[in-house]
DNA sequence: TTGAAAGCGCTAACAC
DNA sequence: GTGTTAGCGCTTTCAA
């Protein structure tokens, strides 16, 4: 009943500072076109009022929301949540606002989302290890300002960041070859990404490269998980001879193999090496402390968010592609192969 | 130049359809007061436009964009991630979206978007493991429909969402109890956050109860991070004399302490047992596995979703209190204490 | 430098 | 049932 909690609009301030609604809004984005006094006298009664601005008005006078869609696969993957993370904090400087898309680690859930985005609601969309076919994300890119942050879809014009895999894997075949090891399994990751296939198919180049082979027993596919991971760990003990190292796709899926290797009763590393992929927090904590593949990604969260921003002031700038290195970070889960005589 | 890519709006849709906005209008949103063959040609008309609707026109129309705010302290933190994750699914499927809002474990950053949010643009918001004031909370509530997920905020009109920690202490004193422990210590996390607090406090009154003593040397705060539950450790080990068992506030500081611990030389449970909180995913997976208290990370996201969502249809229904149990789960980092002649 | 007024795209009375 | 029209709150010409 005390009647001051009526809704503010930039009529009522207009009203009270005793301007025009034009010059209200000149405050608000154009102060230099506002004569000084009158320009307090506004902020003054902004102040007062404690009005502010519907978004939604100036949204659709405008034509933009500020706001970025994020489409992650699973928000509870700490190596998205990082991503995230970092791009919001960017973002945020910006002044735009982040929504949220979860894909729940399903293409079809995905490519919904690609759907169905609410296209005129944000101005732009950055999609964290999508899945998408490059058709998909050429669709999107007609639609609104896009950035593709994971493996790269090559060929499309759009900007992309990606890390440089090829050379990440060269780094830790290279790493496990010069400690003395040749026989390195892999779980690259689930069958129904595109990034698990994709690491699969380096990684057999990169130890062929290496003059190494990469057997199909030794290539095994799993979820990203934790479970994912003790589960391909239980499948390559079932195959008998084991080998003397396993890469995984993620930290998460190592920890679990790693786990099911402890509790067949093996030593890490003396009787398996095992590594990494994310450089995520947890490797320095579990035991052994885990040997990993350094990812970026505060780095690829910020530079996505750059990506976007620019993307959305020029919408025909060249597409930029740019590329994040892999680094191996060494630490206890992995040693030179034992010599065992068998 | 094709011409084709004009922007569609309701009146293209309804000037194409040979009928008004208003049908188009019906169609979308009471479909029912629409004649069937008005109604399927336009249907059929939007779908040959590839019409959608602008949220922006609507919204400012209706005075809802269906958008809802989380605020979580940091995404990175898997205990936030799943709630979100749990909270996201049940509002997509009432057809609304997110908006993302990071605090960064800092205060300041949470008091700001408080104050900063923006109220207009969203419907209703969630906090989750909110460190502001009872009266900050009021003021919020105040300018839209709050759910409060985490520490209880006693005594304020609003929806609140809580795990029973005093029972939770309960139970997990209890089982270090009957496994014959008497001297526990309490990696409680930050002084500077409501929950560590407020559990340092529970916690000692409960080691009361069973007549133990919890001595402010056992009593350790440090950051609810992996890096947090490593420094708790080592400042506990610092202190000469060891308990016999380690609580931790989250099962990230509690495998930072067990990291520690283990770099000290000691075997866990035999030298010291240690328990975490929340049961996150990683708990299975470390070594040795551990014991922790299940928090239902997915059930209080679910019930946020749902509070927000009929706070929103009811503005003064009188506040719910949902309470959820935590429950103790055995894992292989307890044991009885050894029996050191010393 | 300022104000008047025409949108932005949709919803919801209100009238027919 | 359906159409007309007045908003929703802001930005942005266009004139003055």
């Amino acid at each position: 009943m005390g009647g001051t909690d009526k809704k503010k609009t930039i009529d009522t301030v207009a009203r009270k500072a005793g301007v025009s609604v034009s010059t209200v809004s000149r405050v608000m984005n154009n102060p230099e076109m506002v004569k000084e006094d009158k320009r307090l006298r506004v902020l003054k009664v902004m102040e007062e009022l404690e009005y502010s601005p519907s978004p939604l008005a100036r949204g659709l006078a405008t034509d933009s929301l500020g706001l970025i869609g994020i489409i992650v696969p699973n928000i509870t993957n700490q190596a998205n949540a990082r991503i995230v993370y970092a791009a919001m904090d960017r973002l945020e400087k910006k002044g735009m606002g982040v929504m949220l898309f979860d894909a729940r680690e399903d293409l079809e859930r995905e490519l919904t989302i690609y759907r169905t985005l609410p296209k005129k609601m944000i101005d732009g969309v950055i999609v964290i290890f999508g899945n998408g076919e490059e058709e998909d994300y050429t669709r999107l890119a007609e639609d609104l300002p896009l950035v593709l942050a994971g493996p790269p879809a090559v060929g499309i014009p759009v900007d992309q960041l990606s890390s440089n895999e090829g050379q990440g894997f060269q780094n830790l075949v290279q790493y496990f070859y010069e400690m003395g090891h040749r026989d390195i399994a892999f779980l690259y990751g689930s069958d129904k990404t595109k990034g698990g296939v994709r690491r699969k198919n380096l990684f057999k180049r990169t130890m062929e490269d290496f003059g190494l082979k990469a057997p199909g027993h030794h290539l095994l596919n799993c979820p990203w998980t934790l479970e994912g991971g003790y589960e391909g760990a239980a499948r390559l003990l079932k195959q008998g001879e084991l080998p003397g190292a396993v890469i995984s796709s993620s930290d998460q899926i190592a920890i679990g193999a790693m786990r099911r290797f402890q509790e067949y009763g093996l030593h890490i590393p003396s009787d398996i090496s095992v590594a990494g992929f994310d450089n995520s927090p947890m490797a320095r904590f579990v035991t052994p402390s885990l040997t990993s593949l350094d990812f970026p990604h505060s780095r690829m969260g910020e530079e996505a968010a750059e990506l976007i921003i620019r993307r959305i002031q020029n919408r025909k700038k060249t597409p930029a592609r740019i590329i994040l290195p892999l680094e191996v970070v060494s630490r206890e889960s992995t040693a030179p192969p034992e010599k065992h005589s068998g």
